[in-house]
DNA sequence: AAGGGTTTGTGCTCACAATTACAATCCTTC
DNA sequence: GAAGGATTGTAATTGTGAGCACAAACCCTT
C-alpha cells in the first residue's frame, strides 16, 4: 500500500506533540485532545495512524509512550542520521550551531565551504573542509542527508554532486527550484516565498476579515 | 471568487523564475518553458494565472516583464513591507544578516531580545531593543510582519503579543504548533520536521527505488 | 492574404485527500 | 456482571485540486 506524502508530513507533528505529553507525564491521549493541541481534526489523526496499524484502544485513546515509540520506528527516528552542511556563511553557521537537530537523531558530521579563509576553521567542533573535496570525503565517509546553504548560483551544482555521492535526502536553503532524480528526496526551506505569499493576504484582506490562517 | 491557498503559494515561484528570465533579457516565455523551469505542468501555470486574468497571447506566450509586473501587483510585492525580528540568538542574527529579504521589498526595521547582554547592541545597523518594550515600540512604529526566532517555550507568548499589536503576518521559526486568531497569517519554517519526514523515505525506500521527490 | 504551427484559456474528468458517521470495542461504575 | 459513556477504526461521502484536451486566437512565412 502506498501512503500519501501529506500523511508522512504530518507524522512528525504527532511525534512532537506526543513527546511533550510524555514529558508532562501523560499516559493516555485521545485523538480529540491531540487534535486540538495541533490544530488538526481528530478523524485526520486516526486515519493517518490507521495506515500503519491499530495503536489505540476504544473508549480510552492512545498510550502516549507506546504511540510515540511506534511513530519513531515508522519514521526511522529510532536511529542516528549523519548529515553534512555545505556552505558555512552566516546561514550555514547558524545551522551548525542549531541545537535542535541532535536531540532528534540528526547529527552534523561534516561541513564544507569553498572560501579559502574558512577552510580549516573550527566551528562548533567541526573542521571546515574544502568544498572541492566534497566528493572525495563523502565517498569515504558517507552521510544520509545533505544540507545546502550555498548561494543560489552554485546550489544546483552542489546538489548534483551530493546526488552523485549517493546522498538521498537533501535539505536546501537555496532559493532555486532545484531538480533531483527519482529516488532522491528534497525539501526546501524558503522564508522569502513564505513572506511573499503572506503579502498577498496582507494586501487583500481588509484588516480583520475572516480568513483561514494556514501554516 | 475565492482563490485556493495552494495557488497563492505557487505565485512567488513564478515571480522568481520570471525575474531570472527578465534579467537574462528574455521578452516572452511560454507556460511550457516556465513549467519545465519550475518542475510544474504548463496547465497548472495557466490555470493558476487564469484566476487573476488573461495575461498571455495565444501562439506566443507571456510577456515576461508584463506578467512579472502583474504578479508583483497581485502579491503586493510592489511596495515595502516592514518587519520586526524577535529573538537575536544565532538564528535571529542569521536572519538579520540575510540579504535576501530587502531586494524583495521586505525590510527588517526592528529587532528585539530579552537578554540584557544583547539589548542595546548594534547588529546589522539595528539597535537591539528590550523585548519587554515590544508592545510599546510596535504600537508607535507598526510593522507588517513579525519574525519569531525565540525558544519554543516563549514563542506562543511572543506571537500573542505580536497579534495584540496588530501584526497580521507572522513567520515563525519556533518548533511549536502556534495558534493565531482568524485573519492572522502564520507560516512556519521547520527544518526538523522536513528532516523527519525525509527520514521515513530514507528508511523505507531500498536505495534507488522509484519514488517521487517532493519539495 | 492564406495557411501552418504555436500557445493560451478553460470546461470536463479524474484522482485523491478530508470529513462524516457509525459499528465495534473498551473501561468504569454501580 | 451488566449498563453506560467514551473513543477507536473504517466504510462511505464530500470536496477540491490537478491534468487533459480542445477551441479560439495569435504570429510568421511564403
Amino acid at each position: 500500500m502506498e501512503i500519501p506524502p501529506v500523511v508522512i508530513d504530518r507524522l512528525p507533528l504527532y511525534t512532537r506533540a506526543l513527546s511533550t505529553l510524555d514529558e508532562e507525564g501523560r499516559d493516555v491521549v485521545s485523538s480529540q485532545e491531540l487534535g486540538t493541541l495541533l490544530g488538526v481534526t481528530p478523524a485526520q489523526i486516526r486515519k493517518d495512524l490507521s495506515y500503519f496499524g491499530r495503536f489505540g484502544k476504544q473508549g480510552r485513546g492512545y498510550n502516549v509512550r507506546k504511540l510515540l515509540d511506534e511513530l519513531h520506528h515508522i519514521l526511522g527516528l529510532d536511529r542516528q542520521w549523519r548529515m553534512a552542511v555545505i556552505g558555512v556563511g552566516k546561514l550555514g553557521r547558524a545551522i551548525l550551531g542549531y541545537e535542535g537537530f541532535t536531540p532528534q537523531g540528526f547529527r552534523i558530521v561534516e561541513a564544507f565551504d569553498a572560501d579559502p579563509k574558512r577552510i580549516g576553521q573550527l566551528i562548533e567542533n567541526l573542521t571546515i573542509r574544502d568544498a572541492n573535496d566534497l566528493e572525495k570525503i563523502l565517498l569515504k565517509s558517507p552521510v544520509d542527508v545533505g544540507i545546502v546553504a550555498v548561494p543560489a548560483v552554485i546550489a544546483q551544482n552542489v546538489i548534483d554532486t551530493l546526488v552523485k555521492c549517493g546522498v538521498r535526502a537533501i535539505l536546501s536553503y537555496a532559493p532555486i527550484p532545484a531538480r533531483v532524480p527519482q529516488g532522491v528526496y528534497l525539501k526546501r526551506i524558503e522564508p522569502v516565498l513564505a513572506l511573499q505569499s503572506m503579502a498577498y493576504y496582507l494586501k487583500n484582506s481588509p484588516r480583520s476579515t475572516a480568513a483561514a490562517s494556514r501554516s
